[in-house]
DNA sequence: AGTCGCTGGTTGTAATTGCAACCAGATTGA
DNA sequence: TCAATCTGGTTGCAATTACAACCAGCGACT
């Protein structure tokens, strides 16, 4: 390599992902001892919801998830199948498909909620000062562009 | 829920984890570009290389990379297919395992860090300040106890 | 209209991950 | 010493994810 990155870039990237993937373990972890679905349920079911009019068309799903398309088409199959979702044609674009909720899927999203906000303030919110929240932000926000 | 999580505590989560997979996404990539191995090869290759002696004990090679037994068990099996590294038995415990490199192991750390490094410095550092990465690396810290 | 390239979405199949059960060796403790 | 329990590691099998190929409809250009 022409240029190796910083020590500090190094140790900090290094904490991102060990940060990430502790969070979400227990996050999972949470969610399945309360008997719910994983969290990427969650992720569309929200996205899904807090789209204008709680219509979104699936390749904007897509994006809102990070997902995937092939990946994002057989999750919504499993939803679908557990009837949280509709998938309706699209009337402008013949090829597309919408995505609304289904009531199941509105009381589902709030269960989980139920469980998964309360993670979110334990073990983040509960081990960070206002400051260090805002920085937070402000630092990840950059690395999004 | 009892409490929800302030409305900056959910934001600056979700920028997490939107971090998190974009940069995970693109390094994978980019190595992928390069005709390497996924990310996870280079985590255990490197835990080993950075381990006393260029030797570790299965279960504590787990505890780094943050992998449950099962899922290394069979990582290590594809490395090992691969002559990256060897699993000799362990002298004090007779169940257990202890990893080590092969020169073809500590030759492909050497090629996967040319390329990651790289990202990192483009996709990490680049973005930064110094005082970003300082205090970035001091939040996360309180987030890992 | 007719062709060409692009986009939204699905699907077959292979690779990876997750779960639960298992085995063998260590440790505890009566 | 012997059972009971725990720990390190593997494995069978199901669920999920990745890749590549595909299809149909859109848009642009002729």
């Amino acid at each position: 390599m022409k240029i190796p990155p910083k020590k500090e870039s190094v140790a900090a990237w290094a904490h991102l992902f060990r940060v990430y993937k502790t969070l979400l373990e227990q996050s999972e972890q949470e969610l399945k001892r309360a008997d719910l679905p994983p969290l990427s349920w969650y992720d569309v079911l929200l996205e899904v919801h807090d789209a204008p009019g709680q219509r979104i068309r699936q390749f904007e799903l897509g994006q809102k998830v990070l997902l995937p398309k092939y990946n994002l088409s057989r999750l919504l199959d499993r939803l679908q199948n557990e009837a949280l979702l509709n998938r309706e044609a699209c009337p402008e674009d013949r090829r597309g498909a919408v995505i609304t909720l289904t009531p199941g899927g509105r009381r589902l999203l709030k269960r989980m909620w139920a469980v998964y906000g309360g993670t979110i303030r334990e073990r983040f919110e509960a081990r960070l000062t206002e400051r260090d929240l805002v920085s937070l932000e402000r630092t990840l926000a950059k690395l999004l562009d």
